[in-house]
RNA sequence: GCCGGGGUGGCGAAACGGUAGACGCAGGGGACUUAAAAUCCUCUGGCCUUCGGGCCGUGUGGGUUCGAAUCCCACCCCCGGCACCA
């Protein structure tokens, strides 16, 4: 009695030890030797957390531990499964947060950090803890600024103009989400748009290959979909539109081609640049000409106006006197509005007309150039021609503003002159087009490009959605840019020899009235020598975005024991790329794709010879609570240590990974974990008195149950099918139990490390009660299982009478359709059916079902 | 509006085009117990039943098929992402 007491299954107690065990014995470590020779490395990578003061999030658990079960199912296979952690430090959030509670981010940063390691600890993860990273510590920023230097040296970092949220009573820069319907989140004052200049990674020169890489990477359908639509591809054309009655000055066409879109996607095969616009300078066209982008070429007939976004650098040279003012009051307005409501698309259409015109090339006629926000700077050339017959957008601001609304495509049933009641954009064949009458959308497209291209007015050109890589934050608790600005020089990069730029400790971090960075008040940091001429020059104040830190966290892990590169080039040869990357699919399109371009511009520049960081990645699925999403000011976030400590973290992993299909999430309701907990007390009691465990062979029907068992779980929890193969080891070990009997060690033991990748803990001990020496994991433990033993010997053969169940009958497997038949007829109920008519057809699936048609 | 992913018992969910609801939660009944907890056994989609079984049932409406939760077409609803992108 005494015995069985000691003998009861208590998490805690074999939680701590085996915690305490692999901790001692470096079970999940590697040494600088290992890393450099393993045999079969597998780099399993999950998405590392920003480490808060509420402590680790259920989110994060269950994210973590689906990565787990994947690195120790790899690992019982007996590969060299490295499965490192870390820390996302730096950012806005932190920054908030120590703003709110008035704690320095230094400070606070390490007690978060402290709490995390301990939960992360607790949960049993195979975390390798000698190769972290902290994205806040000097010895890992030091080599984030080195990477913003390679690009910089790489002609991929550029400085320009850009527009910012400001607040003009905080005086500060906000983040989108920090404006709220357009007033600042802290003070309620209406934000406004300031424009300065920042720091840009050209991300959208590698629009292209990130888009066509997509097609050869191993990654969750739906995140290589988000990526695709943010990157954004569209065909169409380039075309030019004379300006009327303004000569075209040097500076003119300088603004008028130079656009950042122009550059932008300069990468596009289909794109000769801006040498064309030159040509026809040349060619002794004194006019200006105003360059759009379209989709619709064809549609060019129908351009009875044009629009600039208000900030086009054209504006002011179409602008007449009379209409001066309009344009100036109207260009104010816009400013005032902040980033989100500047594009929200449910206001009504507003502009105002400059007083200028074009010639439309294709009509000849003189067409009046407005400019409005819904045309917006950062995409294309800044600037449409607007055909309101065919576009939504231009036929809600032509029917404001009562200008021409033609039609020039006409659907079958439509003719030249069918009435517009809404814009049409479907199928059908030109009309009121000239020479291009009656061709169908399609082609027109390409005839009309290549008829203007004649005249110098037009290419193709394929255009991106995806804009540059904004990295300057104007904030302080990030990586210093690591640039001097010299009244010379310039803008100087900080030799490599001096990295760390250490982010100084500056007590009153706040936001103030300087306008920018903190760090710009911190004069004796910023204060310096410029690295080319040595004269006085002042340090770049602003810090880079948290996204960078964590665009290329994944080289650093393996190589944490090198101090003096970035990564090491052999070890990162031989982990990389990442095997498998589990993580949320919020991080679809900043994380990952600043990742891969990031490895995509290292390649480039000679530093990787892979350019896809991530050979696999799979998204997982969200986990609601009670059918609610979780939140914090709902209250109903779930807190896992208490569950640990009542359940244990083998049973909480288990629970979490038995709610649904990993990649689709699942509801936690407090309740069900009592099933999974249930499952390891029984086992532990089948199991665990080992000396009462029965010799000898398995029962025949168990031994072939327990193959069937292996071989879901070898199938299926390599493609995350955690909660089925759950299922069916909790279905094994009913079997196992029925009736009360008694197990044997034959058909128990197996069942050990199916468990393992769920429930380490628990494993190692059971491993270990069996007479196993070490760990479970240190070697190939997963069992086999032989096809062979798959096979029932008995089949229940489902009877149909006309597609409807009306009887079963047991028979050997592989009977033939006769003697089925002949079963089938035997059986009561399926006679009486079939007296109801003759039978007509038999359809015989063999050892599934018998299907007798009757008429 | 566009792009993904989904709609199956009271609930979370299973189901190579072949017996819908495995596994688990909750619930009913029973055993053990002085009692409770724990544990174990057992039942549990709905309706009807002469207890043999029958009818209905996977968001809605059509279609293909001997047979559809599964494939095709149209539509409705929910979740996630993007969105004045020319």
């Amino acid at each position: 009695m005494a015995n069985e007491q000691h003998d009861r299954y208590t998490p805690g107690t074999v939680e701590a030890k085996w915690q305490a065990r692999w901790e001692n014995e470096g079970t999940n470590s590697f040494t600088l030797d290992r890393l450099r020779a393993p045999s079969d490395p597998f780099y399993n990578l999950m998405m590392f957390p920003y480490p808060s003061a509420e402590g680790l999030h259920v989110g994060n658990i269950y994210a973590f531990t689906g990565a787990d079960v994947h690195g120790r199912w790899h690992r019982l296979q007996g590969r060299d499964v490295f499965e490192p952690i870390g820390f996302d430090a730096f950012g806005i959030h932190s920054e908030n947060f120590a703003l709110k509670v008035g704690t320095h981010p230094m400070d606070l940063i390490p007690r978060n950090v402290a709490n995390f390691t301990r939960q992360l600890r607790r949960i049993g993860g195979m975390f390798d803890w000698n190769h972290t990273v902290d994205t806040t510590s000097p010895d890992y920023y030091r080599w984030t600024q080195w990477l913003f230097l390679q690009l910089f040296k790489g002609g991929l970092a550029e400085r320009k103009e850009a527009p910012v949220n400001w607040c003009p009573s905080c005086m500060t820069v906000l983040a989108n989400e920090q404006v709220v319907g357009g007033l600042c989140e802290r003070c309620d004052t209406p934000v406004e748009q300031r424009r300065i200049a920042q720091w840009f990674f050209k991300i959208s020169d590698f629009a292209p290959r990130l888009l066509e890489n997509l097609a050869h990477i191993d990654w969750s359908e739906t995140t290589k979909k988000a990526q695709e639509n943010w990157i954004g591809r569209s065909e169409g054309a380039l075309l030019r539109f004379p300006v009327l009655g303004v000569e075209a000055t040097p500076e003119l066409v300088r603004s008028a081609t130079e656009s950042p879109q122009t550059e932008g996607t300069g990468g596009s095969a289909t794109d000769p640049g801006t040498a064309t616009a030159d040509a026809s300078q040349e060619e002794g066209t004194r006019e200006l000409l105003l360059e759009v982008f379209t989709t619709r070429p064809d549609t060019i007939f129908g351009a009875s106006y044009m629009v600039l976004a208000p900030e086009h650098p054209l504006v002011d040279a179409l602008t007449t006197p009379e209409q001066a003012p309009e344009v100036a009051a109207y260009r104010e307005r816009v400013a005032r509005m902040d980033l989100v409501a500047r594009k929200k698309t449910d206001k009504s259409k507003t502009g105002a007309f400059t007083g200028g015109y074009c010639r439309n090339p294709a009509t000849g006629e003189r067409i009046p150039v407005w400019i409005a926000d819904y045309v917006l700077m950062e995409y294309g050339t800044g600037a449409i021609m607007a055909v309101p017959g065919h576009d939504e957008r231009d036929f809600e601001f032509a029917t404001e503003f009562g200008l021409p609304i033609p039609r020039v495509v006409a659907a079958p049933d439509e003719t030249a002159d069918t009435p517009l009641a809404e814009a049409y954009t479907g199928p059908g064949h030109l009309v009121n087009s000239g020479d291009f009458d009656r061709l169908e959308v399609e082609e027109a497209k390409s005839r009309i490009t290549a008829w203007l291209a004649e005249q110098g007015l037009a290419e193709a050109r394929v255009n991106y959605r995806l804009h540059d890589w904004c990295i300057s934050r104007q904030r302080y608790w990030g990586p210093p840019i690591p640039i001097v600005h010299c009244e010379a020089c310039g803008p100087v990069p900080v030799p490599e020899s001096e990295l760390p730029v250490v982010l100084p400790r500056v007590e009153d971090f706040k936001p103030d009235d300087s306008g920018v960075s903190p760090l710009a008040r911190v004069r004796s940091w910023y204060e310096t020598e410029c690295p080319e001429c040595g004269t006085p020059a002042r340090r770049e104040t602003d810090v880079s975005d948290t996204f960078l830190d964590s665009a290329w966290y994944f080289l650093r892990y393996p190589s944490t024991d090198r101090g003096d590169v970035a990564f090491d080039p052999e070890i990162t040869r031989t982990w990389l790329p990442v095997d498998a990357y589990i993580g949320g699919n919020e991080h679809a399109v900043l994380h990952l794709l600043y990742a891969r371009f990031i490895t995509m511009a290292l390649h480039d520049l000679g530093h990787l010879d892979f350019e896809e960081p991530f050979a696999r990645f799979r998204a997982h699925g969200m986990i609601i609570r009670e059918g609610a999403k979780m939140s914090k000011s709902r209250g109903n976030v779930v807190v896992p240590d208490p569950i640990i400590e009542e359940f244990g973290a083998d049973t909480f992993r288990l629970y979490l990974m038995f709610l649904g299909p990993f990649e689709e999430g699942g509801d936690y309701r407090d309740q069900g974990i009592q099933g999974p907990f249930g499952f390891l007390k029984r086992l532990w009691e089948t199991i665990v008195p080992v000396e009462g465990l029965a010799e000898g062979d398995p029962d025949p029907d168990l031994e072939r149950k327990l193959h069937q068992t292996i071989e879901q779980l070898t199938r299926q929890i390599p493609e995350l099918g955690y909660n089925t193969s759950i299922a069916a080891m909790m279905e094994y070990l009913n079997a196992v139990r029925t009736g009360g009997r008694q197990a044997r060690r034959s058909e128990v033991e197996p069942l050990v490390p199916l468990l393992a990748p769920f429930c380490p803990h628990i494993a190692e001990e059971l491993w270990e009660r069996l007479g196993h020496e070490g760990s479970i994991f240190e070697g190939a433990n997963w069992p086999a299982f032989d096809p062979a033993r798959l096979v029932e010997e008995t089949v229940t053969l489902a009877v149909q009478v006309n597609g409807k169940v009306r009887g079963t009958v047991d028979l050997p497997v592989g009977t033939d359709e006769e003697t089925a038949l002949a079963s089938a007829r035997a059986e009561p109920n399926v006679a009486r059916f079939l007296a109801e008519g003759e039978l007509r057809r038999v359809i015989y699936v063999p050892d599934r079902l018998l299907n007798l048609v009757v008429a």
